[in-house]
DNA sequence: CTAGCCGACTGACATTTATCATATGATGCA
DNA sequence: TGCATCATATGATAAATGTCAGTCGGCTAG
């Protein structure tokens, strides 16, 4: 697959949300010149499971799944990464190979910046250490939050949730309601942990309680407050 | 509650294998000038959800747990700390307040050393943040890890798998298979997501399956690799 | 165009897990 | 020490979820 045009790093609306904004102008020049970006169909992999990072990955458009594998080689969806997300660093800090794998779940278009470039960034610049802290910081925050639900929520709270975390991911069509996603329900299963046939039940729930209506693969969140209800936030 | 006898961290055992150790002797002499230390009883808060870090604790001897709250009240264990680890750094670099209460479980010696000891070293010494960095990593795919588990195991997997986190956490009496812990059966629950209940049920099974004994409070680990398999590890 | 396949959906049923009630034993505090 | 409280344990039952079988409809490759 070939590359695509895409902006310099610096003009690249991604850049001022990604934890690359902490980079000095000299550094971001040195992202410009070594990165290399391409286009990835749904169901291609970026990294997978095994591999040794050689750099990390910057989405600049579309959506990525990073999962891992479960003991029946199920697989289970840790979360999503959008336009300005940055993925793949934690192996690579940690100079291992991944523990996950990251699949593009529509097409997408992602930068990838040689891992030399980010290392060096870490090590000499000090603002960029503490925001990759931070995010990371926030990204445990985050994993630690799913093993509460997972643990103490039912299927129903948690396909809720699912959908309003998809909601915030993936965005709405112009009707306002219309979730902008191609997920299928095993995917939908492999965020919430269940199998297939009972997110399929939990919709049709839904459904009959008029707070969301569903059209094939299309899931339209048609009263967000009761849905809100529904995933039993606020702990 | 009095503070107690700690030697120097560089003469501490501890130290060694925590975070502490990337530190330069300047850096790690300002530590032991300006770190308290204290003793906490068995159910006493290190810190708590809410509050603001002042600090990072380095646990010197015995095991606290972190906890967060689920949505009804019901506390989830997120992970054990014990000798050498060191906590509470994550709402520290991420400059929020705690989204976790850390309590000790057993009579422990923790030092606590003020933030603005730690944020410099941070910022001034690129290996100390590299290792930070590198900690993190670790729990974030430890939390990951954890997902996983909740998401796809049935309650007695996970009960199966708590019994060798405790033995690795805690050890074992000179008997080599009696855990050293004091830990109730709620707080099992609490750390496999499920109800005291289905522990002690679990527990009978595995009793009836000659894998473990108890007396009590007490846990014995009678046949380790039945243990293993019965929590499925290996993904 | 059409045959085959995959995904959405539903029902019936089995299994797992939670809940409630209760008894008994341990533990700690006055 | 003795009492009050908490923890362990077990049974009965209900509720939640998983599993299996099968239908339907749409999409796609040949």
């Amino acid at each position: 697959m070939p590359g695509f045009k895409v902006p310099s790093c610096a003009e690249c609306g991604s850049h001022s949300t990604s934890v690359l904004e902490s980079l000095t102008v000299l550094e971001l020049e040195t992202v410009d010149t070594t990165k290399t970006c391409r286009a990835y169909d749904r169901n291609v992999h970026l990294y997978q499971l095994g591999h040794h990072p050689q750099g990390l990955f910057c989405i600049h458009g579309g959506h990525v799944k990073i999962t891992r594998e479960g003991h029946d080689g199920r697989e289970q969806i840790i979360r999503f990464a959008g336009p300005g997300d940055v993925i793949g660093y934690g192996a690579l800090i940690a100079g291992r190979t991944y523990h996950t794998t990251a699949t593009a779940v529509e097409k997408s278009h992602v930068c990838f910046i040689p891992r030399e470039v980010i290392t060096r960034a870490i090590r000499e610049n000090p603002h960029m250490a503490l925001r990759m802290m931070q995010l990371m910081s926030n990204e445990l925050d985050e994993a630690e939050r799913r093993v509460v639900e997972l643990a103490q929520k039912s299927v129903r709270e948690r396909v809720a949730e699912a959908l309003l975390v998809l909601r915030e991911t993936f965005g709405v069509l112009s009707d306002g309601e219309t979730l902008n996603m191609q997920l299928t329900r095993e995917e939908i299963a492999d965020i919430v942990g269940t199998a297939p046939e009972s997110v399929i039940r939990m919709l049709s729930d839904l459904r009959h309680d008029h707070i969301i209506e569903t059209e094939g693969r299309k899931i339209l969140l048609k009263n967000v407050p009761a849905l809100i209800r529904a995933a039993n936030i606020d702990d």
